[in-house]
RNA sequence: AAAGUAGGCCACCUUAUCGCCACACCCCCGGUGUGGAGGAAAGUCCGGACACCAUAGAGCAGCAUAGUGGAUAACACCCACCAGUCGUGAGAUUAGGACAAGUGCAACAGAAAGUAUGUACAGGUUAAGCUGUAGUGAAACCAGGUAAACUCUAUGCGGUGCAAUGCCAUGUAUACCGGCAUUUAAGGGUUGCUCGCCCGUUGCUGGAGGGUAGGCAGCUAAAGAUUCUUGGUAACAAGAAUAUGAGAUAAAUGAUAAGGAUUGCUUUCUCUUUUGAGAUUGGGAGACAGAAUCCGGCUUAUCGGCCUACUUUUUUU
RNA sequence: CGGGACGUGGUGCAGUCCGGUAGCAUGCACGGCUGGGGGCCGUGUGGUCGCAGGUUCAAAUCCUGUCGUCCCGA
């Protein structure tokens, strides 16, 4: 299972980003909070994964880069939960919502139980579709 | 030895695994190689480079600076000297022009705070605030004090800023622009005002424009860095040599593991009269902080440590 | 990248332009009016004027730097 985390897999595109906190569902698992919402255009194929540290409760731009990049290091190593056992294209977006600094490991666990669920989560809309 | 003053420097290192960004190459699945944050990248307080804009011009207003000289692309920075203040001293610090142009202001105290001149005492005179002293206050006939009060003098300043600006694709449909004719005048635009300048109403004709999101260029080789030589008290300038090593855009430097060095705390042991020195065990600590067009300064934040010069005090020679 | 505003008792504000006494409302404490509450009246309490430096005889006020909060434009 790869483990890497290309330009592609990164979301970018501020339209998607626009829809996605728009009409975007959410799942909370403190401190970080993942965004969710299916991709419909057929040309992208694979997820769109972002990560997002409010200014308004990390002033200093050094601890806003470095959780991001325990996030995106975490998401790294973990997303052959979710890469290949979901049925759509995603656009997510994991926030982090609290005001202190975490160690990697309690990040790393969080990321793990939001992926999880969100996996539960999808599974569950499929029932109700059909 | 202790206390202190000034200036400069460093900003933990190595290896492995998994990853990120840029470039080059092989090849077009992917792989290999090279490189990848700072002294402040920060605050955005000054000064420039560069780009565009006659809505850019002229005058007034406004703003900034303020000993003298130098240096620079430029500056409020920097260097030298003079003067004032502080310090025993090394040194630190100063918006340091003008109140003999005009206007204003001065609480309390005091007779009186500017059209000055009262009381007491002494001196003095024909006489007289004519002379001295006292007391109040920051300041009391002296061309008084105050300009970080208005102001005056000298010098400088057009504006907007890389989201500047140029190009491409997408895409809507007359809202945009050019030319000609018509109207000749209400109105609108700009940096606060005046002048000036620009726009204008309708018709015809030609061209692709505006908003939104995206891509490319601008984008990093430079008033650059290091070393040496020469000139200069110095800031700095000139010359030579060397190597060239961030360019992201929801925004690249990380995570994990191991080892080593640094500092102080702690356990035990050894040496020493003591202060202390050396070895060892264990768990800690390593700051401030992340490039976003690029430079020169300023200011602020900063763990621990090193180096240089100098001053004062005490002791020894 | 650029522009602007504000920091004064526990809270909300004036005073800053034009320097000399820090004031108003509310809150709190005590007393009074009432049988009690509410309300009213009176007395009192409480402020390093964000921080540092400078100018001045004297600074919340003038000047410089700095910290924090908030807003706006591209």
């Amino acid at each position: 299972m790869s483990e890497t985390f290309p330009a592609s897999e990164k979301l970018k595109s501020k339209i998607l980003i626009d829809i996605l906190f728009t009409e975007g569902n959410s799942i909370k698992q403190f401190p970080i909070k993942l965004l969710y919402h299916p991709i419909k255009n057929p040309e992208i194929t694979t997820c769109k994964t972002g990560v997002s540290v409010p200014k308004r409760n990390f002033k200093k731009a050094v601890d806003r880069n470095y959780l991001k990049r325990l996030m995106r290091e975490a998401f790294r190593k973990n997303k052959y939960l979710v890469e290949s056992n979901l049925n759509h294209k995603y656009a997510l977006m994991f926030i982090f919502t609290a005001r202190k600094n975490y160690e990697y490991e309690e990040i790393s666990n969080c990321i793990i139980q939001l992926l999880k669920k969100l996996k539960e989560k999808e599974s569950t809309h499929e029932k109700q579709d059909d």
